[in-house]
DNA sequence: TCTGTCAGTTAACAACGTTAACGTTAAGAC
DNA sequence: GTCTTAACGTTAACGTTGTTAACTGACAGA
């Protein structure tokens, strides 16, 4: 059964092969500039080559993006973050933000593109992305440090600002921000501001 | 004279044409449906015409979104909102996020499109509407009513804030969300928090 | 040795933005 | 009245895109 796996395994190369083109160009010069031919082009082989690994050119930047969810899962892991739960909020807010800027295509596509596509099934790291945000809002509320009570509702509330400041940043240059460029620390005060905004008091 | 002032008319007619059947597809399909032949095809001219009119597609649809500036500047209108400063803050995020849901595609294109464009001039109704954020912030400010100093920041804050929130209820669909569906008012308590961010005490 | 599957190819399709080349019309110059 | 010129419209094409049908060749298994 010696030949069948390393079919296997060959399959499995140009697979990667394909990913990785395609991410060094969906990288450097964003999701209209990754066309089929430049990906082919790029590995040496025929664009159909593509299709049979990828079902079309969605597929194919799906699954590049569904490996960004697991990157940026680990960059949210819980365990770098200090003690105290408002400062883990902190730090959250501020590695979630790190994240999307040192990403910025990826993360456009992540959380900016409509997808007609089915939720994340429970075990994707997108979905256990969000159950991090959740479950340190829930530790803040359990410490008595939030004025509100629906843990869920909290924590999209945090998403949202932060996602709206990183957003902001990546899609503006500082010239074209309206009036004046972007305060130089726009994202942590939209992280401290939202999160001082649920606390109790 | 009157010629020359029937085909200025008549050009204007056309343009206008051209516009309004591009909002139509823009509106209800969204930037990637509105195909130069298919708006040519809605107001019974050959493609070509279009670009007697228009540099190239983006001119057209910076055109449609010109317009829209100035809707957003007048439903951002100061003199609806009400006397408090803090409340005048918070029907103006409500007003801005209404605006929003209620033009998606347009608001995706204006506040979401990286533009290689120059800043908006400062008589433009872009810049001005955040000039009204800035104002009302001052106003804020000036009232003792704010725990920072810088204007520029804190409106900038309130801005990233609200514009996450509609991008996320804008581009996901409810059952897209994670682990949850989106708080029915998740609009209104982002724009309650970041305010609350803000607060002096 | 034959057969069927599977990975790869070429060549084409339809749709897109855009443009060159060509009418047609009519205003303004003489 | 005739000529020129500009403006506005057309058709037909170019190059690019995502995608697919039809073929080719290698090779495991009977």
């Amino acid at each position: 059964m010696g030949i069948t796996e390393r079919r296997e395994r060959e399959k499995e190369e140009i697979r990667r092969k394909i990913l990785d083109a395609a991410r060094e160009l969906f990288m450097t010069e964003g999701y209209d500039k990754v066309t089929m031919r430049r990906v082919a082009d790029a590995i040496e082989y025929s664009p159909t080559t593509i299709y049979h690994h990828f079902e079309d050119k969605d597929d194919l930047v799906e699954a590049l993006c569904h490996e960004d969810f697991a990157k940026l899962l680990e960059a949210l892991d819980p365990a770098q973050m200090p003690a105290d739960p408002i400062e883990r909020l902190r730090q959250l807010g501020l590695a979630y933000a790190r994240f999307a800027l040192q990403n910025p295509n990826q993360y456009r596509f992540m959380f900016l593109t409509p997808r007609e596509e089915h939720p994340h099934p429970e075990d994707s790291p997108g979905y256990q992305s969000f159950g991090v945000v959740r479950q340190m809002v829930a530790d803040a509320k359990a410490a008595g440090r939030l004025r509100d009570d629906d843990v869920d509702a909290m924590a999209q509330t945090l998403w949202a600002c932060v996602h709206g400041a990183v957003c902001l940043v990546t899609t503006f240059r500082p010239e074209q921000f309206p009036c004046v460029p972007p305060a130089p620390d726009l994202v942590e005060r939209t992280v401290d501001a939202s999160i001082r905004g649920l606390l109790k008091e």
